[in-house]
DNA sequence: ATCAAGACTATCTGGCGTTC
DNA sequence: GAACGCCAGATAGTCTTGAT
């Protein structure tokens, strides 16, 4: 689930978000689930997506919970994450088809792009916000006034009040924004009117979001948590067309696939008593058969 | 693995001035 | 008149170091 929810990165824009912070999101969206929940988040792999310190790191997921962005649950030297409010379960194929489902991707190259991590953080915002209506507006050039635009994103004058625009930056700082988009996007000025649109590298829409990468990242924490270290590519493979079949019961019925696997190494060790002599390794028949006994599904 | 303090670095603003 | 280069000082963000 490659993606924002609409009214959830307007809320953005009055968190006073670090660079890091928005970055962290975007991490995050990269693997959530359609419930909006990371499973499994380990400090190295955030450093490695995001390129931030291990203090950035810590500094990050506490300030984002303190924001009230994220909800954080303690795992084995790893964390569950849920991106709060980012839950895309209840949609069905219908929905999406009528386009009732308003959400900005993060699927997008302009997020791989290497560039993207030296950008301010309102820049950032600047850059998603204009991403999102070009992409709404299927590449079409944005036509916006000069005085709008101003007005919408920084602060302005009236009547010898400051009025805030939504980035809260002078007017100054926003014209200096105006040479970054360029990376992005070609501005012309025409008549007073702004046309902002995509440039070719950047005018297109994702690729299909890998649900499968999302499935393979649980299957991987779990392995974590309850020590398999022999974690067999094939067995992995099955393991996760299980869960991808059954996805929408295990999602709605809430359950730990920790326990499943716990269970699945008894089982495979039944015959061995000491504990640390278990041959701890993944076996998708047997992980199957438990799956879907915990489901209620009766086996045939 | 986690976190705190302090060092270091980047950013924003607003003024002045130049160019188109 | 709009865009923008340069500058200094205040402020905020991030990293390094080091302890537990």
């Amino acid at each position: 689930m490659q993606r924002i929810k609409l009214d959830v990165f307007k809320t953005f824009f009055q968190k006073n978000l670090t660079g890091n912070e928005i970055d962290f999101l975007i991490a995050l969206s990269h693997i959530q689930n359609p419930q909006g929940k990371a499973y499994g988040v380990h400090y190295r792999e955030m450093m490695k997506s995001v390129k931030m310190s291990v203090q950035a790191f810590y500094d990050c997921k506490n300030s984002l919970e303190e924001k009230g962005m994220i909800e954080v649950k303690k795992g084995k030297d790893d964390y569950d994450i849920t991106f709060c409010g980012n839950d895309f379960s209840m949609y069905t194929e219908e929905d999406y088809k009528a386009g009732g489902v308003k959400y900005l991707s993060t699927n997008h190259p302009i997020f791989s792009d290497r560039n993207w991590k030296k950008l301010k953080p309102k820049q950032k915002l600047l850059a998603m916000d204009l991403l999102n209506i070009n992409l709404a507006g299927k590449f079409r050039a944005h036509k916006i006034g000069r005085k709008k635009f101003f007005q919408k994103y920084a602060d302005h004058m009236e009547g010898g009040k400051r009025v805030k625009g939504i980035l809260e930056i002078s007017v100054r700082t926003l014209q200096n924004y105006l040479q970054m988009l360029k990376l992005y996007f070609q501005i012309k000025l025409e008549d007073g009117m702004y046309h902002i649109y995509l440039r070719r590298p950047f005018a297109k829409r994702t690729t299909a979001f890998e649900k499968q990468e999302e499935i393979e990242r649980t299957v991987h924490t779990m392995c974590r948590r309850t020590g398999i270290k022999e974690v067999d590519p094939k067995e992995t493979r099955d393991i996760c067309n299980v869960i991808s079949l059954y996805q929408k019961e295990y999602l709605s019925s809430g359950m730990d696939l920790t326990n499943i696997f716990s269970e699945m190494l008894e089982i495979l060790n039944v015959n061995v008593v000491a504990k640390r002599r278990w041959k701890k390794r993944l076996k998708a028949s047997l992980f199957h058969k438990i799956f879907r006994e915990k489901l209620g599904m009766v086996t045939a």
